[in-house]
DNA sequence: AGCCAGGCCCTCC
DNA sequence: GGAGGGCCTGGC
């Protein structure tokens, strides 16, 4: 076991399961410690606990001694949280969600299966998405190097494409099997660079990934957001069309329409817009 | 039974 | 460009 050492607030909880990423498991914790939480990433499984110093983890198998860096590239901790914070004080919904909910970070997810994870999440729901990402991980990842039993990899780009539209639907993705099985060949294949997308704009980063089968403006702005490194990034969805137009849009007589509302908040929150999105789904989607 | 769930796509206008 | 309907599936 080792520490990460972290700065400023950190919930490790808040972080891990906001809907974010979709494979983190909350283990039962046999006394008043706090809890483990489990995934796999980085071909191991992962696990992670809140301590008063920082994050604990360990790693199975641990032969890697970069993972600390890795860990600490996923969770963000080098980020500096508190001057977002007093970025986006003036707006007072923005605030009172920081108030409520110091330290729910951005994390910064493998763009693949961000990807694929969130071509799930269109008209389907937390709990649901967390099975269908789940089982796609356990039918067509690879096993964890000496945990052939265990949770296994998600899979490839490679892995899905081959895979099918008729196992996808067979495992209960119903009407997105076609776009997942679309776009990981999209993606397996030799001119769609997924992770060159990093280093691009913003906007030409949205337009690539709004090409693919299955990803409009939210779905991207979420990929955008969780994995590519665009904090500026604000997917709208039906949570925070909710809280917009209950805070700003209420009395007008032509109401925003959703479309407006990304280029809005852009606008309003600049490029820490993606920190405001994540505290307006929050708020608002834990009432 | 009917609606909703962190949408997207297609068709029409 | 934007409004409307269909879509797999599961839970309430």
């Amino acid at each position: 076991m080792a520490l990460l050492t972290v700065d400023g607030p950190f919930d490790l909880a808040a972080t891990l399961k906001s809907g974010q990423a979709f494979r983190w498991r909350r283990l039962e914790s046999e006394s008043d410690d706090p809890p483990w939480f489990e995934s796999v990433a980085f071909e191991r499984l992962i696990y992670l606990r809140q301590s008063n110093d920082g994050v604990e983890f360990s790693t199975t198998p641990d032969s890697d001694p970069d993972i600390a860096s890795l860990l600490r590239d996923y969770l963000r901790l080098d980020e500096g949280i508190s001057a977002i914070y007093e970025a986006l004080a003036f707006d007072e919904q923005v605030a009172q969600g920081i108030a409520r909910y110091p330290g729910l970070r951005i994390v910064r997810q493998d763009p693949w299966e961000c990807l694929a994870s969130f071509i799930c999440s269109a008209n389907n729901n937390i709990r649901r998405i967390t099975k269908n990402v789940e089982d796609m991980a356990s039918e067509l990842g690879s096993p964890i190097a000496g945990h052939a039993a265990e949770r296994r990899s998600f899979p490839t780009a490679t892995q899905l494409a081959t895979a099918g539209e008729g196992v996808l639907r067979d495992l209960g993705l119903g009407f997105r099997a076609k776009y997942l099985v679309a776009t990981a060949e999209r993606v397996a294949g030799s001119e769609f660079d997924l992770f060159a997308l990093r280093l691009a704009p913003y906007q030409d980063a949205l337009d690539a990934l709004t090409e693919l089968p299955g990803v409009g403006d939210k779905i991207a702005n979420c990929v955008l957001l969780f994995s590519l490194d665009k904090p500026e990034a604000f997917p709208v969805d039906v949570w925070i069309d909710r809280a917009l137009r209950e805070q700003h849009f209420s009395t007008p007589t032509t109401p925003m329409p959703r479309s407006h509302m990304r280029p809005w908040a852009q606008e309003r929150f600049g490029r820490h817009a993606g920190y405001a999105n994540q505290y307006l789904f929050h708020s608002r989607r834990l009432g």
